[in-house]
DNA sequence: TTAACTGTACCGTCCAGACGGTATAGTTAC
DNA sequence: GTAACTATACCGTCTGGACGGTACAGTTAA
């Protein structure tokens, strides 16, 4: 008699992790409905249940990615060490969730994806914002390509897991180089 | 011999403009078979003659980025302005053939393209060596990620012919970045 | 009861590649 | 010198498979 509530839909956050992790390890061209809800464990229909197209579960991979954008820019300012410091231990490759989501996102960018050019735009101009605030308007974009460049080489094969042994020392070369452009 | 002279194959150099051209303006998904044909000015058959498989296409390509990538570290070791200005000055997008077939491979290396992510990896260890030579071995590798991001930004979204106006001073910035890693 | 699924069957489209045919330039036998 | 021949350089169409998406009937858990 008593009306209970509908069960939690587990499959929803389990398809959107499978997706952002094939789109990491494969690639967007792989990452496809039938992949997406194999890996997920979930069936395909399952999956159409809750994101009725793919552009829907892009929608919804993007949204997540607002939300850790959103706090790693104000993890960001407020950082202790300083905008141009935190900016660049973040940009390495952890395998955090922020990390997952944005170069998740970057493989739908490399199709041209439009919405999501228009976050990383936007996302670039917030760094940029607070990277001249620290390190002054002429060095920013110097400390802003070098993060985007550990980035850019996280992506390119280290996706399913290269080598990270010698991440920390690059790291401090990198704080290194940065201390010396803030003078 | 045996047979005549043949004509001269116009359709094979055209065909790997247009794929390459394709790459860079829509991304590895769009640039299909039949895509690079229309583009080309030839027909599906033609290019199938020339290529037998997109494999066989994508190796012609990476041919073609081999002969750049190594023109490119020849100059870059005899740069009167080191080895280091001529990186950074050389990153940033000029639509150079070099540029062009290297911006092409890229989208292949994000669709985790095995051969072409080891053309990456090789290319890195030479201007990492000839950087570490310039600018000593701490400081390489912040200017050579600089140049990665630099070029990172010109693949999300400036590829089709973006905004270089401000570039100029862009490039000033960055290497009077260099000067100072360089102490 | 109802939301949250599973499973399967199906459709239209697009893609890589196969295939058969044609055009043309040069070579050779006569 | 020209007809016959040959290798190369294409063209146009077709096919088999995969992909995004639809439809819908049944199952399970709160």
């Amino acid at each position: 008699m008593m009306g209970g509530m509908p069960r939690k839909p587990v499959a929803r956050e389990a398809v959107l992790d499978a997706f952002e992790a094939l789109l990491i390890e494969v690639g967007e061209r792989a990452a496809t409905l039938d992949a997406v809800a194999r890996r997920a464990g979930v069936s395909k229909g399952g999956l159409l249940y809750h994101f009725p197209t793919k552009e829907a579960m892009i929608a919804v991979l993007l949204e997540r990615l607002d939300r850790h954008l959103a706090a790693d820019v104000a993890a960001m300012a407020a950082a202790p060490e300083g905008a141009a410091a935190y900016f660049i231990k973040s940009s390495v490759w952890a395998d955090t969730p922020m990390d997952r989501v944005f170069v998740a996102a970057t493989r739908l960018a490399e199709v041209a994806h439009g919405e999501t050019l228009r976050r990383f735009a936007a996302a670039q101009t917030s760094w940029l914002e607070l990277l001249a605030a620290d390190v002054g308007p002429a060095m920013a974009k110097a400390v802003l390509y070098m993060g985007d460049g550990l980035y850019f080489n996280a992506m390119l094969g280290r996706g399913p897991g290269g080598p990270l042994p010698e991440v920390e020392a690059e790291v401090e070369s990198l704080l290194a180089a940065v201390e010396r452009l803030r003078r």
